[in-house]
DNA sequence: CTGAATTGCGAAAACGATTGCGCATCACAA
DNA sequence: TTGTGATGCGCAATCGTTTTCGCAATTCAG
C-alpha cells in the first residue's frame, strides 16, 4: 500500500541504499551523480514517498516526537500552555503526544513509562506531587526532560517556573491592604509544589501583617471545580464567614462562583474573591475578576525551547531554571473595607 | 540501555521467540510450559521490560496511536473535547498526538501527512474549509477516520455532527421573539461547515418571520478573538447599529465583549448578545450570556466509540454519521423589545 | 518396542529505514 | 599496459519485534 524506499529502487534501478542517501540530503557527501539524483527524487515525488517514521525512529533511535504530560488539558491554563507548546514544537520539526494525569500520579507514572516505550525525543512534563521518585528515574535515564510549572525540592533538571509564592503574596496582601482580615484560601491538591507555595505565600503574607491566620479558613483539596463549590459552601456557612476568599485556580474559581451565585451573594459587596490564574473571561465576569496572571505564553516557549536545546546537546547541557514573575490584574472583585 | 527481548532471552536461556510469545499472552497458544513461563515473567520484571513500540509497530503496523487535528486547542470547546477523547482513547490503549491545524488548510494537510508517516491507527479530524480533497484521499486509504463537528458534502466518512442549523435558528428565533429587527451576526471562517450552517439558521430564522435581512450586518471572516472585535467596532458605529448581536463563537464572543466594553456599553441594556458556544463562565459574565451549548462531551464519547469501532473492524464498519443536537441556554445577555 | 501424536521450543524471515565498508569502473599519468 | 585516484554506487548488518515453519524430544497407543 504505501510506498517504499525498495519501490523506489525497484522502479529507478538503484539500491535502496542510494534511493535513501538521495532522499536524506546526502546526495554530494556521498557523491551521488545529479542524474540518478533527479531521477530519484522524481520517482520519490511520483510515488508521493513518505518515509515510514517507524522504521526511521527504529534505526536512528529518534522518533521526532514529544511527550507533554499535564494534568488536565481542559483546564484553560494548560490549555493555553499546551498551544503553545504544540505550536513551537512542530515548527521545530516535533510532533506531540498529550497526555493527562487527572492529578493522580500512578496515571503520570504510567503515562511516562508508555511515552518511554514509544520512544519519544523529549518530554515536557507538570508532574503532580511532591514524591519525585519516578521523575527522578526519568532525569536519569538522559531522556531530555523539562519541568513546567511545577518541581520539586534537591533537583536537578530543566526547570520552568512561576514565582507562586510572591503572585500569592501578592494576592493575599492586596486582600489585607483593603483592610480584609478574614481571609480564606481554598487550596488545589496539596503537596504539589504551586500548591504549597501558594498557601505558604497566604501564611506569610498574614504574618507580615501581623495578623494570625485562622486554621479553619484553609480548605480545599484538590484542584477540581467541585472542590471550589463544596468548600465554598462550608464557608459561607461558617458563623463567622470570611470576608474574602482566595481561590488557588481558575477551576476551584468556578465552583466558588457557583456556591456564591446559588446563594444570591454578590461580588465583592458580600463576600470578596481573588484568583490565582487569569482566565480569558476574567474582565467581563459579574464581578471582574482581580487575579494573578501566569504568563503562559512565555513559559510554553522557554520550555520549547530549553527542550530542543538539550534534544540538540544530547545532555551535553548544564540544566537551566528559569522563574518567572505572575502579575496581580486588579479589577473589581474585592471591597475596600478601611472606608 | 533499554532492555529488549534478546537481553531477557540471554537471562532466561530461551530463545527471543519464547520470550515473545509468553510476554504477549501467547503461552497457551503456543503450548509454553508453566515453568518457562514463570521464569522468562520474572525476569522481565526484574529488568523491567518495555516492549519498543517502534519495533512493535513496524512490524505488526499498529502503533496504538491515534491523531487528533484540530483547529486550536486553546479554544475551551475544543479543549474540552480533546479532552474526553484523550481519556477515552487512553483507556483503550491508546494515546493521542494532537495536532492543531489553526484553521489553516495546508496546514492541515501537512498534519495529515505526517501522521500517517507516523503509522497512527486511525485520526479524529475537525477538518477546516469546504475543499475536501485531501479528506477524500485519506478516506480512501483505509485509515479508520472519523469527522468531528464538521464536515462536507457528498462524503461517505463517519460523522459526529451539531445540528448547527438548529441550533442557530434557535438562538436567532430568540432574539427575534424578544423582538429584536436589527440583529448583526458575527461569523467565523467561511466555507467551513459549522460556520455556513450557522449563517443558514440566521438567515432561514429571519425569512421564517418575513423579516428581510441586512446584508450589512452579516459579518466577520474567523474564529479568532480580534474578529469578534473588530467586527464589533464596526457595528456599533453603524449609523442604524443592530439592537443585539449573534456571536458563532466564543472566541468572537471574547471580541465582542472587548468591543462592548471598551465603549462602555452594557449588556442587554444598549445591546444584546447571544453566542454559539456555551463557556464554563457563561452563567458569570457581567450579564449571564445566553449561549448555544454544545454537547462536547458526547461528542467525544461517541467520535471515540465509532473510531474504535472501525479499527476494531478494520474498514469492514459501514459509516455511521451522527448527529447531536445543542440546546441554548437561556440566561440574561438578551433585552426584551417587546414591551 | 515401534510408530504416531503431542509437547516445547528455536531459527530465520520479515517490517522499512540508515549506514559503515568496500567493490567496480573510469580517467589519466607513467 | 599498468598503477593510482577519484567517482559512483551496492552489500549487508542493524534497530527490536512478531510470526511462520519446522524440528527435537517426549509421551502414548498398540
Amino acid at each position: 500500500m504505501t510506498v517504499t524506499l525498495k519501490d523506489i529502487a525497484s522502479r529507478t534501478g538503484f539500491s535502496v541504499s542510494t534511493v535513501s542517501r538521495v532522499l536524506n540530503g546526502g546526495a554530494e557527501m556521498y557523491r551521488i551523480s545529479q542524474k540518478t539524483r533527479l531521477q530519484i527524487e522524481k520517482v520519490a515525488q511520483e510515488l508521493k514517498y513518505r518515509p515510514n517514521q517507524l522504521a526511521r525512529g527504529l534505526r536512528t533511535k529518534k522518533t521526532q516526537a514529544i511527550g507533554l504530560v499535564i494534568p488536565d488539558i481542559s483546564n484553560p491554563f494548560f490549555a493555553h500552555v499546551s498551544r503553545v507548546v504544540q505550536v513551537g514544537m512542530y515548527e521545530a520539526g516535533y510532533i506531540l503526544i498529550v497526555c493527562n494525569t487527572d492529578e493522580n500520579q500512578d496515571t503520570e507514572i504510567e503515562q511516562i513509562q508508555l511515552l518511554r516505550s514509544k520512544g519519544v525525543d523529549g518530554i515536557i512534563i507538570m508532574p503532580v506531587g511532591l514524591e519525585s521518585h519516578h521523575i527522578k528515574e526519568l532525569l536519569n535515564s538522559k531522556i531530555p526532560v523539562v519541568l513546567l510549572d511545577r518541581s520539586f525540592k534537591d533537583i536537578s533538571a530543566n526547570l520552568v517556573l512561576v514565582d507562586n509564592y510572591t503572585g500569592s503574596r501578592k494576592a493575599v496582601e492586596y486582600l489585607l491592604k483593603n483592610g480584609h482580615r478574614r481571609i480564606a484560601i481554598i487550596q488545589g491538591l496539596t503537596n504539589t509544589s504551586t500548591n504549597d507555595m501558594r498557601v505558604k505565600g497566604y501564611i506569610d503574607a498574614h504574618q507580615a501583617y501581623h495578623i494570625e491566620v485562622d486554621e479553619n479558613l484553609i480548605v480545599g483539596k484538590d484542584y477540581r471545580r467541585e472542590n471550589g463549590y463544596i468548600e465554598t459552601k462550608y464557608l459561607l456557612n461558617l458563623n463567622n464567614p470570611p470576608t474574602a476568599i482566595y481561590s488557588t485556580s481558575d477551576m476551584i474559581t468556578l465552583g466558588i462562583l457557583d456556591a456564591i451565585f446559588e446563594d444570591k451573594l454578590s461580588i465583592p459587596d458580600d463576600i470578596s474573591l481573588v484568583s490565582f490564574d487569569d482566565v480569558d473571561y476574567a474582565p467581563y465576569l459579574i464581578s471582574p475578576l482581580t487575579a494573578v496572571h501566569q504568563p503562559w505564553q512565555l513559559m510554553g516557549e522557554i520550555a520549547v525551547k530549553l527542550l530542543l536545546k538539550d534534544i540538540k546537546s544530547s545532555g551535553q547541557m548544564e540544566k537551566s531554571r528559569i522563574e518567572l514573575k505572575p502579575v496581580l490584574n486588579i479589577r473589581k472583585s474585592v471591597k475596600n473595607l478601611n472606608t
